[in-house]
DNA sequence: CTGTTAGCGCTTTCAA
DNA sequence: TTGAAAGCGCTAACAG
């Protein structure tokens, strides 16, 4: 049962097939009588316009592209949603593609997504500079950069204020009394992770505190805590390592007193660091991450947090797209802002942080190896 | 700056178009001299063929459908990934669409589909019976269905072993001395959910143990827990309604000593209502759900759960529709198994559960009221 | 108010 | 070993 084309419907109805055209697109006026015709022969023969041949005479496809580092990231997740909830509104559709943080494979999909000749881009790019896309770009590509931006690209960011979000996480923690607070970042070629480390450190020379750079510390951003799942194929270090960046941390001799956390993909492997080093949060440490999870006011204790509007950042950078690809000039958007969440994972330092108890886990640590 | 065509690249070659598809897609012979040729023409041209034009050419498009119900289900983030790595390698896209178990919008995402003329397709369906996707499936298009099936439709199914793994769920219970075991579902139109209501059932029958309705609740599915984002746009029920259904279990007469939540969606929300009404867990009431979560295991407490194979659940079944696509015979997969993680969520059932400290719950629930 | 026709960029017979 | 040319299904001048 081949599927109709616009030529059995003009056949049917006894009109050309410019008409059918005509009607379907409502491209120029069709007489009631020949547009009700037209429409009998649609439904008769059940017919359905094909998109790809459409795409090949109008060189729009309706499809968009759209590149995340991985889709189990909680963020992208939200974001890609709304991304779909927006762009399904006007009948496109979005080609989801994980690049990893690999340059290669961004390259990879950004050569499939050209081919595929997609009306525009929505992409969290890798941090280096991509001639791909710089390619697609230059070929007329319509671009949304969504969390971070690649070297080079002239294309408009949808993102959150990080430095300063950074800036209000740290200040809280002073504010509560913390002097050593430690940041704990992932690829520092991702502009997010940088960005968030200067506000860290604007918080702290503003309140004339010390910046320790030992206090600073690099984890695998491909880590996600319990890996229920088979996730081998993309996962470098496993849970033990992840903790482990931790512990050199909690075994200083002057244990910082609350750590922040500036990527979701940190949090969960900081907790579990908590366990394994014994230090009971907040009592032993207070914690301040990026990103709310939905588990994080169940938590024990529940999870104070800078959440991002991530949903609306989909939905924000599918709505500028559109604009673009419909020619509409648009100005590049000011940053979405982060929230502070209060909930129970920050508390004032006390004061045995400092001195026996600080010792007595640092003992703990040591025997357990 | 247009992009070049394979015309572009015959010109510039002095050969002619038909040879140059024929050593882009090593179609046919080509003497070694003049494929040099079209080579280096296409890359001093950057040529890069039109995967549109040649879809509309071969009626392959080198796209497939992914529909979900709602990407932002941890079950289908995996499931998605797992498909996407597998059809990546043979340079296939995926289009993700989303249902949110809505018929209405899986009809419209189906349509679109077709009309991008996806080479084949990989959806967890709604409940309900849809014309649309029985029309594609007669089409042609080969269809793998995921986690559920589609009543009437006849594609193969990739799932787990639901009934056994809730069979096995309960009868874990059981071995710990509980009698009186919940069952926690949504939407009962999704084939997942009857299942392990089933093997509910099965086990405490076999265990000679009676079978009471009023352990039997059902509520929205839609429900994700702390919902950080925004996502009103899908959510019909917010976090009270959700609780309060599990609170009308918890003040029965005869409170369950445990509870077996067969759907991911619903973990956290029983969790709150766990919380809400001030039940311990599991000092006075157990818990077994389906589906892991990365948190779950430093939980507190930690979660025993019936993990999935998620990720390899859509590894298989674009395998499945890849082979489906190329015309080999496929025949029917076997279940995929689930695991019984055990944590520290279940527990013996007190005896205290049946007498003082239910009523003194029951209370405080009241006074809560 | 409607029809004819030339493409869109590629694949693929059929010839040579 | 290669080329010419007819589509794939649709849109959009151009004509009437």
């Amino acid at each position: 049962m081949a599927r109709a084309n616009s030529e059995d419907v003009a056949r049917h109805a006894g009109v050309s097939i410019a008409t059918v055209s005509h009607v379907i697109n409502g491209t120029r006026f069709v007489s009631e009588e020949t547009r009700q015709k037209v429409q009998d022969a649609i439904k008769a023969l059940n017919y359905r316009p094909n998109a790809v041949a459409r795409g090949l005479a109008t060189s729009f496809t309706r499809k968009i592209g759209v590149v995340v580092s991985e889709i189990r990231n909680p963020f992208f997740t939200a974001t890609a949603r709304g991304i779909e909830d927006e762009v399904i509104r006007q009948r496109y559709n979005i080609i989801l593609c994980n690049t990893d943080e690999d340059p290669e494979r961004e390259d990879a999909v950004l050569h499939l997504l050209g081919a595929q000749q997609v009306d525009g881009l929505i992409i969290a790019p890798t941090g280096a500079r991509s001639e791909t896309l710089l390619g697609l770009a230059k070929a007329g590509v319509p671009i949304v950069q969504i969390d971070r931006s690649s070297p080079g690209l002239d294309a408009p960011l949808i993102d959150v204020n990080n430095e300063e979000g950074a800036y209000q996480a740290i200040s809280y923690l002073i504010g509560l009394g913390h002097t050593r607070i430690a940041c704990l970042i992932n690829l520092d070629v991702i502009s997010t992770q940088t960005e968030r480390l200067q506000g860290w450190e604007r918080a702290l020379r503003e309140a004339g505190l010390p910046v320790d750079e030992s206090l600073i510390v690099r984890a695998d951003p491909r880590f996600f805590g319990g890996t229920p799942d088979a996730k081998a194929s993309i996962t470098r270090h496993n849970l033990p390592g992840a903790s482990e960046v931790l512990q050199g941390l909690f075994t200083l001799p002057q244990r910082p007193s609350a750590i922040f956390v500036a990527s979701n993909q940190l949090t969960l492997g900081t907790l579990y660091a908590f366990r394994a080093s014994g230090l009971r949060c907040p009592e032993d440490i207070s914690l301040i991450s990026f990103d709310d999870h939905d588990w994080a006011p169940i938590f024990n204790p529940p999870l104070t947090v800078m959440r991002q509007p991530t949903y609306q950042l989909g939905q924000i950078a599918a709505q500028l797209l559109m604009k673009m690809i419909n020619g509409e000039a648009v100005s590049a958007p000011p940053h979405l802002q982060v929230e502070l969440i209060k909930r129970s994972s920050c508390a004032p330092p006390r004061a045995s942080n400092f001195e026996g108890l600080n010792n007595d886990h640092a003992k703990e640590v040591s025997a357990a190896k």
